[in-house]
DNA sequence: AAATAATACTTGCTTAAGTCAAGTATTTTT
DNA sequence: AAAAATACTTGACTTAAGCAAGTATTATTT
């Protein structure tokens, strides 16, 4: 196969892995690590999920996920509530002073990026957005 | 700022992060982790390098590195030459043994990207590299 | 209906990644 | 010669994450 389009992408890929080292760095900084952060984010998206479907979602070990919807239940960020038809499983609801957590990382999330275009100038920003989005759509298989 | 904009740039980032995760996974089911398979690659390409200098290209914690350094010693894969006009530092170089990792490294580094890409045809492929190539033009500053 | 298997979640144990700060040896600056 | 800076090492610690066994409940089989 074509070694020269194999190294470009790989080229590339680290080259990003670096960005989203900047762009992330705000939420390794705060009390969230980036997995918990990922757990706020689709608690956040999705109104109600059960640890099940938050496990399938974002890939990760129940027994990690479990401990860390202990945690966030303590600092109150988070509500469970026994699901009626099934006694084994929770639903799983961001409080107020959870979503108020979402929208500081969201927030942040939001300056980091502009950080990152703010260099560029308008059509070259709008530009970027259709690079990415054709980038996507390559590599999402249907 | 155009949120528009940032929001379609995270939402690219979080679909980058998957296929990163994706890309990567095999490193992490290797003996190596992310930051030692990047401490092989640099030095790799570069001929020899101080762990001052790997520091500085990694952005890693140099008691990490120093540890990192010794395993990759005492493992065999590389070579430790202390600098004649400065005792403290020491050049750092692959053995043989060190190439044949990084090789195997990278050749799986290579097949996982062919997966990634296998999908589309050549053309579309093509298009991808110019893609990712402007992608990473505009978000270098010069 | 009772036994068996599957599911949803929890808990204990362990490892590995990474950070921070203090320590040693050497080199540079004053 | 003393003080400061540099290159690296080491100890102590934290935390992310994985694995496997355990508990309670629900679904399936016989």
């Amino acid at each position: 196969m074509g070694n020269d389009i194999i190294h470009s992408i790989r080229d590339f890929n680290r080259f990003y892995t670096a960005i989203l080292g900047v762009v992330n760095h705000h939420i390794l900084e705060s009390e969230y690590s980036l997995t918990e952060a990922r757990v706020i984010y689709e608690l956040h998206s999705a109104a109600a999920l059960t640890a099940r479907e938050l496990k399938e979602m974002l890939q990760i070990d129940e027994g990690y996920l479990s401990r860390i919807i202990t945690k966030f239940v303590k600092n109150g960020i988070l509500r469970k509530k026994q699901v009626k038809s099934d006694k084994r499983a929770y639903l799983l609801e961001l409080t107020a002073k959870g979503n108020k957590v979402f929208e500081a990382i969201d927030q942040q999330s939001d300056v980091q990026v502009a950080h990152l275009i703010e260099h560029l100038g308008k059509a070259e920003q709008k530009k970027l957005v259709e690079l990415v989005t054709q980038v996507k759509a390559l590599l999402t298989r249907e």
